[in-house]
RNA sequence: AGGCACGUACGUCAAUGGUAGACGGCUUCCCUUACAAGGAAGAGGUUGGGGGUUCGAGUCCCUCCGUGCCUACCA
C-alpha cells in the first residue's frame, strides 16, 4: 500500500533537515545546487511538474547521496498577470470590481489570496516527495526579492539600458494592458483580404490598396509602393485622397513593400500597424490614432464611427467603401493573428508610453558565453542550442512595464514638472528631487523581470551571503521547453550582468507528456492528467519511475507503463520481505569463503551502480531506470534470491546460513540505495525494517 | 514564409555507423512455501517510401510522403 508510506516520511524528512545542504558536514565537499523554476502562485500541480519536479529530484539526491553539499531551492512566483485576473474573477462574483477597491486595498486582497489559497502547489510537492530545502523557499514577492529588483532596475537605467519611450506596442483590450513580444501568440486565422480604392488627386484614376483591417483606414497617412515597382512610378507627385475622410494623404516609396502582394499598394496606419510605425518614423509620417485602448474608434476616426468597436467599425467602412463604388473586391485570405496568450483577446498594437530595455549589451553578454565557454550546455544539445542562439542574434528591446496593479511597482517617480526620478526607495527618490510632492510610476514591472534574476536573487543578492557565495552558480536548470526564451535566456543575460558567471553550467529541456491521442495536454482541452490522480492510484514512485523515463522526449501517457512500475514496487517490496523474513544482526563475514553466486552478484552490484552513477551524470534518466529495473527484478530476484534460497531458509544456525542471509541483507541494502533517489518512499520504508541504524541518505 | 524535430513490434518507447531491444499487450503452461501485480516458454520488425555514401546504415547524405513544434513585420 503505497500511500501508507507516502503518509509517513515527508514531514520527517523535511523537520529533521535532511534536505538542507547543511547535513553535509564535509566543508570540502563539493557543491550541487537547483534552484526550482518557480511555479505560478495561482497554478496547482500539472504533469509538466510532476516530470521536472521528479527529475530534479532525482538528481538532487543522487547528489546528496554521494556526498555532495545539496541544494535544491524551492519558490513561487508572483504570476502578474493570472494572479490579477484570478483575483478579479473573484471580485467580481461578490458583485464589485478592483476599481471599485482602488489599488490598495486590491492588493491587500491579493495577498490575502495569496495566503489562504496560493500555497496549494507546495502541498503537492511535498506529496511528490521533492527534497527541497523549505527553510530557503522564496516569493518573487518577498521583500529581499524585490530589492533585488529595484536594485537591477536602478542599475540598468543608469546605465541607459532601461529606458521609457513612446512607441508602438501589444496592447491587450481586455486587460487594459501592454504585453511583451512573448506573450502574444499568432494563431492562423481565416479572413477576409479586401481591395479598396483610394481616389488620386486631380484625375479620375484611383490606387487599389489590399487590407484586412479596412478599419483602420480612417487612419491612414499614407499610401506606400515599392521604389522599383515601374507600375506606380507616375505617382511620385500625386497625392491620395483618403476616403471617408477629407484627408489628402502622401505616396511614399519604400522598400519594405514588396509588389509580388497584393497590389503593390499599402495603405499605411503608422499609429495602428507595427510596419507601418516604423515605416512611418522613416518617411516621417503623422500618426493618427483611430483607436483607443478599449478598441473602440477615437473621435479622430470621424463623427460616423465615434465610440464604435473596432469590428464594427470594420463593417461600417466596407458598407461605405460598397456604397462610394470604391470596394474592388474581397477575397477568403488566411494570415495569422494575435492573441493575448492569457485571455485570447486579438491584440491592438497602439502607440503608448512604456518602460522598455535594450536587449542589445545584455544579448552579447549571452552570445559571448556561448561562444566562448560553450554555457549552457543544453540537453539535448540539438536543437535547443541553436534555437537559442538564434533566438538571441534577432532579440528586439523587452517592453518591461505593465498596466497591472499586482507586481513590483516601477521605482520611478515623477515631480510636478515631468521630472523622471529612478531610485532604489521613495525616500530616496524624494532626497534626490528636494520635494516630497512625487507621484511613483503606476505600472508594475512584467513578471518576467523578477523572474530572470532568480538564480542569483533567491540566494540573497546585492548581498554578498554565504549563500551566494556558496551556491551561485547553480549546477543545472531543468525546465521545459516553451519558456527558454521568455525565462532561461533572460537569466543567463542578468546574470552574466550582475554576477559575472552564467547562472547555470547546464539546461535539461524535458519532453512533452502528451495524452494518449498525442496531443498537448491543455486546460481548455480537458484532456489533461492529473498526477495526483495517478499518484493515488498506482503510487508516487511508480509514477516518479514512469516519469523518470520521460527524460527528454515527448511521449504519450500510458497508464500501462504506470502500472508496470506499480508492479516492479510491488516486487520490491516482496522481495524485501522475503530478505526480512530471514534477516538477524548483520555479522561481519569472511570475504574469502564468497561463494561463485556472492561475487556475481556483488559484481552485477557493482556495474549498476557504475551504470547508474554515468547515466544520472549524463542525464540518461531512461537507461538508469532500465538498468535498475533489470538488475533488480532479473538479478537480485530471479536469480540470486533463488541461488541462496536454500541456504538462507536451513532449519540449522550454521555460519554457511549465517553468511547467506547476511549476503543477501546486504545486496538488499546497496539495492534499496541505489533506487533510493528514484523512489523515495518504498525504500525509506523498507530501509526503516532492516536491522541496524545507518542513515539512507 | 522560413527553421527544427520526429516517423522502429499491436501500444508506449530504447538502440557512440557494427548481431534491431525493453516494458505492456498477445499465445501456451504453472496458484512451486517473498511475490498470480507472480513464474516458465513463445509468437511478433524489408526500422514511413525511394535513392546514395560505406566493408557495414534505424543511425550519415538526397528526395518524396506523413506528423509535430518553433520563429517571423507581407499589408
Amino acid at each position: 500500500d503505497p500511500k501508507q508510506a507516502e503518509q509517513h516520511h515527508y514531514e520527517r524528512w523535511e523537520k529533521s533537515g535532511a534536505f538542507a545542504p547543511e547535513i553535509n558536514k564535509d566543508p570540502d565537499a563539493p557543491v550541487f545546487t537547483i534552484v526550482i523554476p518557480p511555479p505560478n502562485v495561482t497554478g496547482s500541480l500539472h504533469m509538466g511538474h510532476a516530470l521536472q519536479h521528479t527529475l530534479m529530484d532525482v538528481m538532487t539526491r543522487h547528489k546528496r547521496m554521494s556526498g555532495f553539499r545539496t541544494l535544491w531551492l524551492p519558490g513561487v512566483d508572483h504570476a502578474g498577470i493570472s494572479t490579477q485576473l484570478m483575483v478579479s474573477r473573484a471580485l467580481k462574483k461578490e458583485g464589485k470590481s478592483r476599481h471599485e477597491l482602488g489599488r490598495e486595498k486590491f492588493v491587500e486582497r491579493v495577498w490575502q489570496w495569496k495566503h489562504e489559497s496560493g500555497s496549494q502547489i507546495t502541498v503537492q510537492m511535498r506529496r511528490e516527495g521533492a527534497s527541497v530545502d523549505w527553510s530557503r523557499e522564496k516569493f518573487t514577492m518577498d521583500d529581499d526579492l524585490s530589492r533585488a529588483v529595484r536594485e537591477v532596475f536602478v542599475r540598468l537605467y543608469e546605465e541607459g539600458w532601461i529606458y521609457r519611450g513612446n512607441r508602438i506596442v501589444n496592447w491587450c483590450p481586455t486587460d487594459q494592458t501592454v504585453l511583451s513580444d512573448l506573450e502574444v501568440e499568432k494563431l492562423p486565422q481565416a479572413g477576409k483580404l479586401y481591395y479598396l480604392r483610394y481616389p488620386i488627386k486631380n484625375s479620375d484614376r484611383h490606387v487599389t490598396v489590399a487590407t484586412t483591417r479596412p478599419e483602420t483606414m480612417l487612419g491612414d497617412t499614407a499610401v506606400a509602393v515599392n521604389p522599383t515597382d515601374e507600375r506606380y512610378g507616375d505617382l511620385k507627385a500625386q497625392t491620395v485622397l483618403l476616403p471617408l475622410t477629407d484627408r489628402e494623404i502622401p505616396v511614399v516609396f519604400d522598400e519594405y513593400v514588396d509588389p509580388e502582394f497584393g497590389t503593390g499598394v499599402v495603405k499605411i496606419t503608422p499609429a495602428h500597424d507595427p510596419n507601418d510605425y516604423e515605416l512611418g518614423l522613416r518617411h516621417n509620417l503623422a500618426q493618427v490614432v483611430v483607436i483607443d485602448p478599449q478598441a473602440k474608434m477615437t473621435a479622430e476616426a470621424g463623427a460616423a464611427f465615434t465610440g464604435l468597436d473596432r469590428y464594427a467599425a470594420r463593417e461600417k467602412v466596407v458598407e461605405e467603401f460598397e456604397r462610394l463604388g470604391l470596394l474592388e473586391k474581397v477575397v477568403e485570405y488566411e494570415f495569422s493573428i494575435s492573441k493575448c496568450e492569457r485571455c485570447k483577446t486579438v491584440i491592438e498594437p497602439l502607440i503608448s508610453t512604456q518602460w522598455f530595455m535594450k536587449m542589445d549589451q545584455l544579448r552579447d553578454l549571452a552570445l559571448g558565453l556561448m561562444a566562448n565557454e560553450h554555457k549552457p550546455r543544453f540537453v539535448p544539445e540539438t536543437p535547443y542550442e541553436k534555437v537559442y542562439t538564434n533566438w538571441l542574434e534577432n532579440l528586439r528591446d523587452w517592453t518591461i512595464s505593465r498596466q497591472l496593479w499586482w507586481g513590483h511597482q516601477i521605482p520611478a517617480w515623477y515631480t510636478k514638472d515631468g521630472e523622471v526620478i529612478v531610485a532604489r526607495s521613495a525616500e530616496e527618490a524624494r532626497e534626490r528631487a528636494g520635494t516630497t510632492e512625487l507621484t511613483q510610476d503606476p505600472d508594475v514591472l512584467d513578471t518576467w523581470f523578477s523572474s530572470a534574476l532568480w538564480p542569483f536573487s533567491t540566494l540573497g543578492w546585492p548581498t554578498e551571503t554565504e549563500d551566494l557565495k556558496t551556491f551561485y552558480p547553480t549546477s543545472v536548470l531543468v525546465t521545459a521547453r516553451d519558456i527558454i526564451f521568455l525565462w532561461v535566456s533572460r537569466m543567463v543575460m542578468t546574470g552574466m550582468k550582475f554576477m559575472g558567471q552564467e547562472p547555470f553550467d547546464d539546461v535539461f529541456v524535458t519532453g512533452t507528456i502528451l495524452d494518449v491521442q498525442g496531443q498537448r495536454m491543455s486546460k481548455t482541452k480537458m484532456n489533461g492528467v492529473d498526477p495526483l490522480d495517478v499518484f493515488d492510484k498506482f503510487g508516487v514512485d511508480a509514477t516518479r519511475l514512469t516519469l523518470a523515463q520521460v527524460g527528454s522526449t515527448d511521449t504519450r501517457w500510458n497508464e500501462k507503463q504506470v502500472e508496470s512500475y506499480r508492479n516492479f514496487a510491488n516486487k520490491i517490496w516482496n522481495a524485501a520481505r522475503f530478505c526480512l523474513l530471514y534477516s538477524e544482526p548483520q555479522i561481519d563475514t569472511d570475504n574469502t569463503d564468497l561463494q561463485l553466486r556472492d561475487r556475481w552478484i556483488s559484481s552485477r552490484l557493482n556495474k549498476t551502480a557504475r551504470d547508474v552513477n554515468a547515466a544520472l551524470n549524463s542525464y540518461e534518466f531512461h537507461a538508469a531506470v532500465q538498468t535498475l529495473y533489470h538488475f533488480f527484478w532479473d538479478d537480485f530476484c530471479d536469480w540470486y534470491i533463488e541461488l541462496v534460497k536454500a541456504d538462507v531458509t536451513a532449519e540449522e544456525d550454521t555460519p554457511q546460513r549465517r553468511a547467506a542471509r547476511s549476503r543477501l541483507l546486504t545486496v538488499l541494502e546497496q539495492a534499496l540505495r541505489l533506487l533510493h533517489p528514484f523512489m523515495p518512499y518504498i525504500t525509506e520504508e523498507l530501509w526503516l525494517r532492516l536491522p541496524g541504524d545507518k542513515q539512507l541518505h
